[in-house]
DNA sequence: AACCGCCTCAACCGCGGCATC
DNA sequence: CGATGCCGCGGTTGAGGCGGT
């Protein structure tokens, strides 16, 4: 006996969102905040079902997300956290906070993996034949040099591959309508967290590199400000003590903070998206979610490496493969 | 102009995790 | 402590667009 289904079949209607739903949906978020997503079918008269209202709100007309035209470095963030990560779009989609997981997830399989395909066959044309099956996309020199048991969703490192692909995107023709009506609430809202929460909670440990690495970095990555927040809370709490945030989150924290503190540029920061009050906190508590889920994964999931020996490994040699990837491969 | 095949992406489906009873 | 319900995630589907012939 498998589950019963989320809804009741009967009645609910499936397909494209109208503007007239898309509307509804939006106008009793606005009243009632995003969340109990069960009750949002009968409070708005919509025929959908639940799910169905969340994900188009979450993937299609929540404030803030950017469509289309993923840009070059967006592109070798997913490349890298995918390598990382695996396939876990919405650990990906926690770093990119304007893309969604399901345009990443999309963008991965339609374009990505591909280009990646292109070139591994490029760089090594004896072991691309099946290597895609698999879903290996790591370079043959990795498995060579590194006898690991490592889970299947790995892929090249290319943070500063730089795809001349432009994208075009057609969408709903209500996104117009949609976003006109999402920008009236925006501007409405309250100032975003960002600034004020980073005041508030300016650090006194100025000696705290770990502390000062994380604000660095917490400014621009949502889900690294909430372990941010969660460490300063701890240490708080523990003066002098034990530290609650442990050497393995910092260590995977801080290399990637690393990492990226080259690539993150300042037209980055200044695109990150205006939150209302209310989108940010509920960002927040889905940030928190997803770093104890990830958390939670990373420790029982013995069969893949610490993320910092990933990361080590993708900084101190592979970086040069996207160089590689340039100047091999025309398609790029 | 018509057909065909490929591509894209919004939306659906099913499952797992977690909270509540 | 098991049953139940809800939410969120990842995989998959299919309608529509687009380019080639």
């Amino acid at each position: 006996m498998g589950r019963p289904p989320c809804c009741d079949k009967v009645g609910i209607k499936k397909g494209p969102w109208t503007p007239e739903e898309d509307i509804i949906l939006v106008s009793y978020i606005q009243e009632h905040g995003p969340g109990n997503w069960r009750s949002v079918p009968t409070n708005t008269g919509l025929s959908r079902c639940s799910k169905s209202c969340r994900l188009r709100w979450t993937n299609y007309l929540r404030p803030g997300i950017k469509r289309g035209n993923f840009t070059p470095h967006e592109e070798g963030m997913i490349i890298h956290l995918q390598a990382l990560l695996g396939n876990k779009w919405a650990a990906i989609a926690s770093y990119l906070p304007q893309r969604t997981d399901n345009d990443i997830k999309n963008y991965w399989n339609t374009h990505l993996k591909k280009k990646l395909k292109k070139f591994q066959a490029a760089l090594d044309p004896h072991s691309a034949s099946d290597s895609t099956t698999s879903g290996q996309y790591l370079p043959k020199s990795f498995n060579d040099r590194r006898s690991l048991d490592m889970s299947s969703n790995n892929n090249n490192h290319a943070s500063s591959l730089r795809l001349n692909q432009s994208q075009s995107s057609t969408y709903a023709s209500s996104t117009e309508n949609i976003s006109r009506l999402l920008e009236g609430w925006m501007r409405s809202s309250p100032k975003p967290l960002k600034g004020s929460q980073d005041e508030d909670l300016q650090s006194n440990d100025d000696n705290n590199m770990e502390s000062t690495k994380l604000e660095k970095c917490a400014s621009v990555v949502p889900a690294l400000n909430n372990l941010h927040l969660q460490h300063k809370k701890n240490k708080d709490d523990h003066e002098g003590g034990v530290d609650m945030v442990s050497h393995e989150e910092f260590d995977s924290i801080l290399s990637f903070e690393n990492l990226n503190n080259a690539a993150w540029d300042k037209s980055t920061c200044d695109s990150m998206p205006e939150k209302s009050s209310e989108a940010a906190a509920d960002e927040s508590a889905h940030d928190d979610e997803r770093i104890n889920r990830q958390k939670s994964e990373n420790n029982n999931n013995n069969s893949a490496p610490p993320l910092s020996f990933l990361e080590k490994w993708l900084l101190d040699e592979n970086v040069g493969h996207a160089e590689e990837m340039m100047e091999l491969s025309p398609m790029f």
